[in-house]
DNA sequence: CATTTTTGAATGAATATTTGTTCATTGATA
DNA sequence: TATCAATGAACAAATATTCATTCAAAAATG
């Protein structure tokens, strides 16, 4: 008899996991275009073959990591501190803080936010504005607080959008030197937090 | 008799001008690799042919772009706007001012900010700081501008590079905007200077 | 417990497809 | 009608995908 067939699924898994970890950086870094199927085998240190073992096409592993870059603990978690009972400073603090930490300590967070917005890019082109990405998502809730500071007097002046736009668009600016820059050296969370606050003398 | 060599002259110069010019945009959106000549082609409006009347190959034609991005007038500009008799501050909203205009008025400067500053980006795979690039320069004369707003009290504390770095940062931001949607709504100056200003109340 | 047998994942050379480049022909102009 | 830029079909090179084969693990057998 074979082997079993639960130590099977616990391998097709395991490389299955491991393929797309791979992956999501090398994307992120190389685009669609720029990455070959070739040198992202030789980069996980795989076959050709392999990657169609598990994936059907380029395109369909390119899909399959858009489904897993939509972190939905990342916008739970920004909900949640939208409706905690603090000051609109005090949640752009935490959050600067909570996602520096996380750009610093999570090997592929960078990765995910640089995809997640380079797809907000691009949507323009492809009118499939649904409303439900990612991105969409933390801007609603970043919209929310900025609305806050601005009532409270902490927060600039402004479209509440365009400066929930701005404020992820310095993440993204980061998460970029994370993924190209070898020897990366990490932003200051007041930098961060000064894409929002009317900063008093 | 066939045309006037000094008319074909003319509409070759043209016609050359013509491929650049849009090739700049197209590349700066799609990249190298997401750029088909074919597409391309279509995008200016010629044949495919016609590209390789005037460029060798693909890879000349970017070359010849990166050589036309590194605008000295921009550093000449920056250059003499650094030892104005000014304060950091002013020089800063000035420069800002400049920025943003050039953005809205100047068709191809987005994608000129794009392209180099994905060029620094990808520097560091290549290894060829060579440290005369056009964003090397803006740096430099930028670390000179931050380290005086420093010593006036009006510049935030931290490593000028890191800083400098962050502004042009937040330009390349915006050039992306600009680059890939539809309606494009110009960022307000403060939020441009505020990246480097204390505020104060 | 050594050997055989069976299974399915892994592989990379072979093939299909896409994309860059050439060149013989066309068309516009003076 | 002589010239030369423009063109796009034909060709070459690069890249994605397939598939016949190899390999490693483990159950069955003596």
């Amino acid at each position: 008899m074979p082997k079993s067939p639960k130590r099977c699924e616990e391998l097709r898994i395991e490389m299955r996991n491991k393929i797309i970890h791979e992956s999501i950086r090398y994307f992120a870094k190389n685009g669609f275009s720029g990455t070959k199927i070739s040198d992202l085998a030789k980069h996980i240190g795989i076959g050709q073959g392999t990657l169609y073992v598990y994936f059907e096409s380029k395109e369909m592993l390119f899909q399959e990591i858009y489904k897993i870059i939509n972190r939905e603990e990342d916008i739970e978690q920004l909900k949640i501190l939208t409706f905690l009972p603090l000051s609109a400073k005090d949640k752009i603090h935490k959050l600067s803080k909570r996602v520096l930490r996380q750009l610093e300590e999570d090997e592929s967070f960078a990765a995910v936010v640089a995809l997640n917005t380079q797809a907000l890019l691009e949507q323009d082109k492809e009118c499939s504005a649904d409303g439900t990405t990612y991105q969409t998502k933390l801007y609603q809730y970043m919209v929310k607080i900025i609305e806050q500071g601005q009532m409270e007097g902490s927060v600039v002046n402004g479209n509440p959008l365009k400066l929930a736009d701005y404020y992820w668009g310095v993440v993204y600016l980061y998460a970029l030197k994370k993924l190209f820059t070898t020897k990366y050296e990490l932003i200051n969370s007041d930098d961060l937090e000064r894409t929002l606050l009317k900063l008093a003398k």
